[in-house]
DNA sequence: CTTGACCCTCCCATGATGGGAGGCCCCATC
DNA sequence: GATGGGGCCTCCCATCATGGGAGGGTCAAG
């Protein structure tokens, strides 16, 4: 099949699975015609990058998840530590995250939000201490 | 003061001092020999910077709320607002993240993680649904 | 007068993705 | 057989904020 019908049925784009193969994570067979040509096991093979990448691994990580998977005598130690280093990660960001939107929202409940100029929000950027 | 110093007393790195300069979102006096020179004012700019970075504000709103910061008349209903969306942007994200987070560890948790083969983890990204 | 610590500008890299230009290919329709 | 449209090709650029580094000028202390 041609690139996008697999970019149809693995729900990447096409300029990602050509992307994907400049970075060396998957390969193409060529037609005559130099057009990409790809079978079932590479539309496999894009959605496994597609669900790792909806669970936000780098693409460094969907290499080696990638290589683990592709072989079947792989402990799952590794694959499980990854994943746990990985959730750690996903779990600061996101403790990062609601910390700042914590401390925002709370400024703005503090602001008044009509015609006056006072505003905390705007005092607490100026003034918080280096 | 030499950017070195402002720098040092705002907490934001030269680097991003003259990349700021160079976006528009801050202006600096230049000395005979070149060098840029700030004064106290501009230190405390930076620092506001700083602190908007800080709560993950990007640098366009960042250079909103310094307009707003600057006009001493502005109704604080503006700052308000945008700081409700980035609020809600930041949430929006966390809770994004948490769910990866959770439903990874969830995953982890069903992994032996020895020397099997055998991966839940694996099984998911190779089989989840598109 | 040398040395080292600054400063300057300009270019490149990150990570993942999208957009677009310019050009080739293929198929269907007239 | 020609034409048109849609898909494919490669290559470059943009995003967002930040850092690194090269190559070269400046200044102050020894």
């Amino acid at each position: 099949m041609t690139i996008g019908e697999a970019a149809q049925r693995s729900g990447v784009s096409a300029k990602m699975i050509r992307h994907y193969e400049a970075i060396g994570l998957i390969e193409a067979e060529r037609r005559a015609n130099g057009y990409r040509s790809y079978g079932a096991r590479d539309v496999a093979v894009l959605r496994f990058i597609r669900h790792a990448r909806d669970l936000a691994f780098p693409l460094e990580d969907v290499r080696k998840l990638l290589a683990l998977w592709r072989d079947r005598s792989r402990a799952s130690a590794e694959v499980k530590r990854m994943a746990i280093a990985h959730v750690e990660a996903l779990e600061t960001k996101a403790a990062a995250l609601s910390a700042m939107a914590g401390s925002l929202r709370h400024l703005a409940n503090h602001c008044s939000g009509d015609d006056r100029p006072e505003c905390p929000i705007l005092a607490e950027l100026e003034g918080k201490p280096a």
